[in-house]
DNA sequence: AGAAACGCGCGTCAAAATGG
DNA sequence: CCATTTTGACGCGCGTTTCT
C-alpha cells in the first residue's frame, strides 16, 4: 500500500517544531481576529504560498482528507498485529499483502470530492491540457483536431479545414512542418486520437492509416518526405491490414502482429496512465500536506486558549 | 576522489476499481 | 460481465548528498 512505501514520508513535527512555532515547512500565522463569541479568522501561510483562512478555534469538524486512508492503515496494523507471525515483520511477499491489504479509493475520487466540500481544494482535471504530450511545433500551429504518431516517431497533425501537417518528434532542430492539403476535406472522426495501424509497404512507401477513410502514404525515398492521402480500399497493400477489422487477420504473423501492436498500444497508455497517476498521487500528498499545516495551525491555537482558560480559573479561585 | 546512501521519476506488471 | 482505467509494487537508472 502506498503509504508503506519508504520515499513517501510526510514529516512529523517533532516537539521542538511544535514549541517553536516552525512547523518544519514554515507555516506563518499572519494575524487573528480572537474576538470572544464570534468565530475567530486565522490566516494560514502554507508552505506552498498558498493562504488558508482557518475559522475559529472550536468549530465543526471538516471533512479530512486523511480520514478513509487512517482508517485502513488501523485496519492493516491490527491484521499485522493479530498474525503475530513473521508474515508481519517483511517476509510477507507481496501477492500474500495485495490479498491482505485492502484497497483505497482513487486520489482522483478523494480530491474531486474534497474539492466540492471545501473551496480552495483544487478539482483533478478529466483530461490533460492539449499541450501536454504532443510535440512543441505541433502545439504552436493552428489548433489541430487529432494528432497523429507514426511508426518512425512522426507526427501528423489534421486541421479542422482538412490541412494536414506533419512534423519531426525529435528535437534537435527539427525541420518545418510539411503541409498538406486533403483532396477530400472534411472533419475527422470525432474521438480518434491515434494511428491504427502503420507498415512499410511493399513499394517502399510507408503507410499509416488514421481512423476514417484516409490513407497517409510515405514515399521512402528523398531528403524531403512526401505524403498522399488515398482511399484505402484502392490503395491497401498486402500484408497491410487495417486494425479496424481485426476478423480479416488470418496469417499466424498477421495475427502475431496485430497482438504486438495492440500490446504496444496498451503500454503507451498504461506509460501514460502511471505518469497522470503520480502526478495525482504528488497532488494528494500535497494536499495532506496542507491539511496536516492547519491542523497543526488549530492544534496549537486549542492549546493555548485551554491555558489561558485554565489561567481564569485558577485565578478565580485564589 | 570515490563509494555508499538516498531520493526521485520512469516503465512495467498485476490486480482492484470503474463504467457501460 | 467485460473492457478500460487506476494504482500499488517492483526494479532500474540517474542525480545529489553524505561518508570515508
Amino acid at each position: 500500500m502506498w503509504w508503506h512505501q519508504h520515499n513517501l514520508c510526510l514529516r512529523r513535527p517533532t516537539e521542538e517544531d511544535s514549541s517553536s512555532g516552525d512547523l518544519g515547512k514554515k507555516v506563518s500565522v499572519a494575524g487573528s481576529g480572537t474576538g470572544r463569541g464570534s468565530p475567530a479568522v486565522t490566516l494560514v501561510q502554507l508552505p506552498s504560498g498558498q493562504t488558508v483562512h482557518v475559522q475559529g478555534v472550536i468549530q465543526t469538524p471538516q471533512p479530512s482528507l486523511i480520514q478513509s486512508p487512517q482508517i485502513q492503515t488501523v485496519q492493516v496494523a491490527t491484521i499485522a498485529e493479530a498474525d503475530g507471525s513473521a508474515e508481519s515483520d517483511g517476509v510477507i511477499d507481496s501477492h500474500k499483502r495485495r490479498e491482505i491489504l485492502s484497497r483505497r479509493p482513487s486520489y482522483r475520487k478523494i480530491l474531486n470530492e474534497l474539492s466540492s466540500d471545501v473551496p480552495g481544494v483544487p478539482k483533478i482535471e478529466e483530461e490533460k491540457s492539449e499541450e501536454e504530450g504532443t510535440p512543441p511545433n505541433i502545439a504552436a500551429m493552428a489548433v489541430p483536431t487529432s494528432i497523429y504518431q507514426t511508426s518512425t516517431g512522426q507526427y501528423i497533425a489534421i486541421a479542422q479545414g482538412g490541412a494536414i501537417q506533419i512534423s519531426n518528434a525529435g528535437s534537435d532542430g527539427a525541420p518545418g512542418l510539411q503541409a498538406l492539403t486533403m483532396t477530400n476535406p472534411g472533419a475527422p472522426p470525432p474521438g480518434a486520437t491515434i494511428v491504427q495501424y502503420a507498415a512499410q509497404a511493399a513499394d517502399g512507401t510507408q503507410r499509416f492509416f488514421v481512423p476514417g477513410s484516409q490513407v497517409v502514404v510515405q514515399a521512402a525515398t528523398g531528403d524531403m518526405p512526401t505524403y498522399q492521402i488515398r482511399a484505402p480500399t484502392t490503395t491497401l497493400p498486402q500484408g497491410v491490414v487495417m486494425a479496424a477489422s481485426p476478423g480479416s487477420l488470418h496469417s499466424p504473423q498477421q495475427l502475431a502482429e496485430e497482438a504486438t501492436r495492440k500490446r504496444e498500444l496498451r503500454l503507451m497508455k498504461n506509460r501514460e496512465a502511471a505518469k497522470e497517476c503520480r502526478r495525482r498521487k504528488k497532488e494528494y500528498v500535497k494536499c495532506l500536506e496542507s491539511r496536516v499545516a492547519v491542523l497543526e495551525v488549530q492544534n496549537k491555537k486549542l492549546i493555548e486558549e485551554l491555558e489561558t482558560l485554565k489561567d481564569i480559573c485558577s485565578s478565580k479561585t485564589d
